[in-house]
DNA sequence: TCAAAAGTGTTTGAATTACACCCATGT
DNA sequence: ACATGGGTGTAATTCAAACACTTTTGA
């Protein structure tokens, strides 16, 4: 069997990355997750919302295909990447065989709301964040993705500190408790959650406080990155 | 850009398997992890060991290949296989660019002992199980899998209940603790690893004992099949 | 009857939860 | 001064580890 014929039979190969970011909702304007999904103009599934990604270039690694459909899509750069999940059941594409493999990501509030890149991606129509909780009908499986994505996230923030990949450099603990929250998608005991924080060693204080609020200024902090934010497999970041 | 065109860009894709079963240690004697290694012989890394593994056929789901190679290999079928990664570093083939998708796979101790396949196996010179702590060197990056679908089985054995995929129908809780012990290399208490199992429900005594024991007869069990014996993720098993 | 593993009971300490309470600031 | 979120203290509870102890068999 000579390799053009292998590649031939070889299945299709693309990159996805379901992206989240925290974002007021629209309908209780409480923080919220929310990820960015693209219009499709061509079948199948034409019109269709579904995952950002597409074909992987000959020379690129993996985490860099997903980065680079990220950055074109949403303008932003993720403060978090990792592998999810390879998908390639047969059904799945409908038209030729394809094999993904999704990535997810966090992206930080702060950046978001950094310049005009909000504003710029706001008006291409074939781009749009959607609630996490409220999505439209997806394209292909991305739904089955999207919801197995969704449970890894939030899984993983009960045992690990990605939680600082969603805010900016210097925030306050009540900060970081509503990131939890919005996340977990349930209210958090103040006491308890600083003291989980502060024990954990994830995060030093500036020295700084936070003005300007009608009470007591709450202490800044910021994250210790002498301490691994992610999990400790031996495969390290990517 | 056509579709051939993209198809020859695209890289090749492999499925590989780390297959994991217990048995007797040459050296010490105790039980300890073994993985199955084929020896290749082409290059690259002609004459070294590799994980066992091939081409994704074109009408085949990728567990299916998995478990295809596998039983090809080992001529054993799986109790238990989950996808563990998909590997495309660029530099990790030195020929051409190849993303291989991962599994692993657990076979039964039981299983492996059945019959004679035992034997027919061992008889392929290029095909050898080896002491997963003791292995040769490894060509392309499988030690680096390797390494990583130890730390996924040790990790995943502290939280659910895939011991029993190493095991046969009916078993006795030492036997069980044994598969624990062997995996994760360490005694356990046979006090609390009772309470720890008898307190899951994955396991329902048969009302028989083993007898021929030199010393009290100890209980044996069945799975319990009513209660999930692996993780609550959304993807199910495979 | 004795050795050794099966199986039970109890104590200890760590970690989580719930919640009462004080502190400090803008209004 | 006071309302409110920042921040501290502490009792109740749950959970796992450690280990003493009793039971049952073959030799």
């Amino acid at each position: 069997m000579s390799d053009s014929t292998l590649a031939s039979m070889s299945p299709a190969l693309a990159v996805s990355t379901v992206v989240f970011s925290l974002m007021p909702s629209d309908s209780t304007g409480r923080m919220a997750l929310h990820i960015p999904l693209v219009r499709r103009i061509r079948e199948p599934y034409r019109g269709r919302w579904a995952l950002p990604g597409g074909p992987l270039a000959a020379d690129e690694d993996l985490a860099d295909a997903a980065r680079r459909h990220l950055v074109t899509t949403t303008a932003l750069s993720p403060t978090y990447l990792e592998q999810l999940y390879a998908f390639g059941a047969r059904g799945r594409s409908l038209a030729e065989r394809v094999v993904s493999i999704v990535y997810w990501a966090l992206v930080s509030r702060a950046n978001a709301a950094d310049d005009a890149t909000t504003a710029l991606v706001q008006s291409d129509p074939n781009v749009c964040w959607f609630d996490a909780d409220d999505l439209p009908e997806l394209a292909f499986d991305h739904r089955t993705i999207v919801d197995y994505a969704l449970w890894r996230l939030r899984t993983k923030m009960e045992y690990s500190r990605i939680a600082h990949a969603f805010i900016g450099d210097t925030f306050t603990l009540a900060g970081l408790r509503e990131v939890h929250e919005a996340v977990l998608g349930r209210e958090l005991d103040p006491a308890n959650f600083r003291r989980m924080v502060e024990s954990s060693d994830s995060v030093v204080p500036t020295g700084e406080f936070l003005t300007g609020t009608p009470h007591r200024p709450p202490r800044l902090y910021r994250y210790n990155h002498a301490v691994d934010l992610v999990d400790p497999n031996p495969l390290g970041r990517t």
